[in-house]
DNA sequence: TCTATAGTTAGATCACTGTCTAATTAGATG
DNA sequence: CATCTAATTAGACAGTGATCTAACTATAGA
C-alpha cells in the first residue's frame, strides 16, 4: 500500500544511511563509496541496489566506472510523513 | 554507534508506522490500537515493544489497561538526519 | 478466592537480509 | 584478442524479524 515502504526499509541500515550522507555533497563512484566501508565490494553493490530500488539514489555509467547520486524526491515523502508525526502538538487538518 | 538506529529500524515496518500515526492525536490503549490491525495481540505486543525499545512511544498502566503515547523526542533526531539530506542543495555548515 | 478481562512472555516457524567468496559482465588499452 | 580494472551477479550461510499459538501475569469484581 505504501509506495515509499522500500525507502523506509532502505534507510533502516546504518551503512546505507552513511552512503546517502556521503552522496549529499555530490555524485561518487561505486569504488570511492566502497572505500569508505570495511565491507566487500559485492556487499556494497547489494546496498547500492537496495537504495536504487527504493529510488533513493541515481545510477549513471561512465566508461568503466559507475556514478551514484542522491535522489531527494523520495526522501521528501519520508520527510513529510515524519513531520506529520513530529510536528506541532495539535493537528488541525483534513477530515 | 548511532543511538537512534533502533528508531530507524522501528519505523521500517508499515504496521509500526501506522501505530505511530494512530497515536498522533493522543494516547490509546493497547487493545484499541490492536483493533486497528488484522494481527494477533501478541504480535501487536511485539510491535509495541520494538517501538518502546526505540523510545518512540511511552507506556503507562492504568488498572488493567495499558496506555501508549507518542514520544516525539527521538523522532526529532530522525527528522533532523533526514532534513540534512533532503534539505537545500548546498550545505554551508560545520566542516 | 474464583473468574473474567487486558495484556505480555515463551517458544516455534518461516521469510527476509546482510555478508561473504567465486564467477561473470563491461569497458579500456596494449 | 589478451588482459587489466570496475563493478555486478550468483549462490551460500548465519542472524534477524514478523508472525502465530499456548501459556502466563496482573488487575478488577463478584
Amino acid at each position: 500500500m505504501n509506495a515509499s515502504n522500500n525507502a523506509f526499509k532502505a534507510i533502516a541500515d546504518p551503512a546505507r544511511r552513511e552512503i546517502l550522507r556521503l552522496l549529499r555533497p555530490g555524485e561518487m563512484t561505486a569504488g570511492d563509496l566502497a572505500a569508505h566501508f570495511d565491507m566487500s565490494k559485492p556487499t556494497m553493490s547489494h546496498h547500492f541496489a537496495v537504495l536504487a530500488d527504493a529510488d533513493l539514489i541515481t545510477r549513471r555509467r561512465e566508461g568503466q566506472t559507475i556514478w551514484y547520486g542522491l535522489n531527494t524526491t523520495v526522501l521528501q515523502d519520508v520527510l513529510s510523513w515524519m513531520m506529520d508525526l513530529a510536528g506541532p502538538e495539535t493537528k488541525a487538518r483534513k477530515k
